[in-house]
DNA sequence: CGGCTTTGACCTGCGC
DNA sequence: GCGCAGGTCAAAGCCG
């Protein structure tokens, strides 16, 4: 938990400090839409190519990112939460990384979810959409902060090589980009997530360059905050679990990081070529940077045994010494709550989608190579990169449902997912538990998956 | 027994 | 061509 504190930290320092830059915005000028999916529906978002080449399964989305789509949703139920996001656009960038303390749980964990959202900034979308487009998707809560297109000269001097990233203000209650200070870029970028100088994030890289052209890969890379304890394995190493099944299959030290690389693929299905890297960042060790490469070709798993050991949070050596204190028994309650959890992100977590824990805030972020090539390349092969988008879950739920079930979680989320989201069926009810429409995530709503998640994703 | 993690070895691409 | 670094393989062992 610790690892989130600092996230929230900044969340709620910034709130009631003062929002850098912003201090004087209130928090009451900031509007809700009338539908909140619509915020996260910009022109970037609008591309439909995403689901132009007939994948199968173009339809689901990332889990990953859709939990963060579903936090804006839970967040959305809750105006106070609201509040806190409003803050989180504006990050002391004089946060420290551990004095949060939560007077709240509730609004912490909800200004967490906030806090994911806000961090999502886009990349390379951005410079392919137009001014116009950014204005759009300023109405995203997402893309409150995003990668300018029209001012990269503007960018602050970034340890990070991330491309230009501009404030992106609501144009209800946010000012326009001057209202996100380079600070707040900056701790964007440095706690945020860290496209830096880290590895596979690395831009800038002429190596990382050069490799990301020979896998020819579209690669997305995702900032989180490393997940709690309990999901950290016996090296320390903290793998954010999300609905997919990952096996491990190696691990490398990374140079110039003191945090070594896991590489690990898809086994919820055989032949799948999905595969993520999950590393520390070496600027923020609390930041877990998780690039993902080449998609899913299969669905969502529809059973959690689909997903065993992607949720063995404590695998053997970790485990045995996790069992010293509670013994087998324990462990097995962890892995269950742990699916438990990731299963309720299913459903309306975000946090524990990522994270495992209550406060997952998330950056993601996706890249490229090279900007210009990636600006040259056609749609298709975009689409290839990142064709698959996933339908997500239907939660149905209120943030305050959610914080309820962290604590037990009886239902089986991915039953949830599936009768409501998948299946399209009970949409009067999900309709019905879901007012604004936040989870009618149907191509035919303003924003379709493509949308939703090409609102977070470029390619590299 | 199946699936997982761990970890050293091997492979590959790139820069010099 | 060599060395470096990232990425992958596969054997060994653990766990439920």
């Amino acid at each position: 938990m610790d690892n989130y504190q600092g996230d929230l930290t900044d969340i709620l320092r910034a709130s009631t400090g003062g929002a850098l830059g912003q201090p004087d915005v209130p928090v009451s000028n900031w509007e809700f839409p009338s539908d909140p999916m619509n915020l996260a529906s910009s022109s970037i978002m609008g591309d439909s190519r995403v689901n132009a080449f007939g994948d199968p399964f173009c339809n689901m989305r990332d889990p990953l990112l859709h939990e963060l789509n579903v936090a804006a949703s839970s967040y959305f139920s809750s105006r106070s939460s609201a509040d806190h996001m409003l803050c989180t656009t504006s990050v002391d960038q004089d946060h420290t990384s551990n004095n949060f303390v939560g007077s709240n749980s509730a609004t912490a964990g909800s200004c967490s979810n906030i806090l994911a959202h806000q961090k999502v900034f886009e990349d390379h979308e951005m410079h392919k959409s137009t001014a116009a487009a950014a204005t759009t998707s300023c109405r995203n809560i997402f893309s409150r902060i995003q990668i300018s297109p029209t001012n990269p000269t503007k960018l602050p001097v970034s340890p990070c090589n991330s491309p230009v990233i501009a404030a992106c203000s609501s144009p209800r209650g946010f000012r326009p980009s001057a209202m996100v200070s380079s600070d707040v870029i900056n701790v964007i970028n440095s706690k945020g997530c860290l496209i830096d100088n880290t590895g596979s994030v690395q831009i800038s890289s002429p190596r990382n360059l050069g490799i990301k052209r020979r896998k020819s890969q579209a690669k997305k890379v995702v900032c989180i905050p490393a997940p709690a304890a309990a999901n950290s394995r016996s090296s320390g190493e903290v793998v954010p679990s999300d609905l997919w099944a990952w096996r491990k299959y190696g691990q490398k030290p990374i140079k110039g990081s003191p945090y070594p690389r896991g590489y690990y693929r898809c086994s919820s299905s055989k032949g799948c070529s999905a595969r993520k890297q999950v590393e520390r960042s070496r600027n923020d060790p609390n930041m877990l940077v998780i690039t993902y490469t080449s998609e899913h070709n299969h669905p969502w798993p529809t059973q959690r045994n689909a997903l065993a050991g992607s949720t063995r949070s404590q695998p053997t050596k970790s485990n045995a010494a996790s069992k010293s204190s509670t013994g087998a028994e324990a462990q097995k309650t962890a892995n269950t709550k742990e699916d438990q959890k990731e299963s309720s992100n299913d459903t309306s977590s975000p946090t524990d989608i990522i994270g495992g824990s209550s406060t997952a805030s998330a950056s993601v972020k996706e890249e490229s190579d090279d900007i210009e090539k990636q600006m040259e390349m056609d749609d298709n092969e975009f689409s290839e990169g990142f064709s698959q988008s996933y339908r997500p879950s239907m939660p149905g739920q209120s943030d305050q449902d959610f914080f309820a079930e962290l604590g037990e979680i009886d239902a089986d989320p991915l039953d949830l997912l599936f009768t409501q989201g998948i299946n399209g069926q009970d949409q009067k009810e999900s309709k019905a538990l879901d007012p604004f429409s936040i989870f009618d995530w149907s191509e035919d709503t303003s924003i379709s998956s493509g949308e939703a998640k090409r609102g977070f994703i470029t390619r590299q």
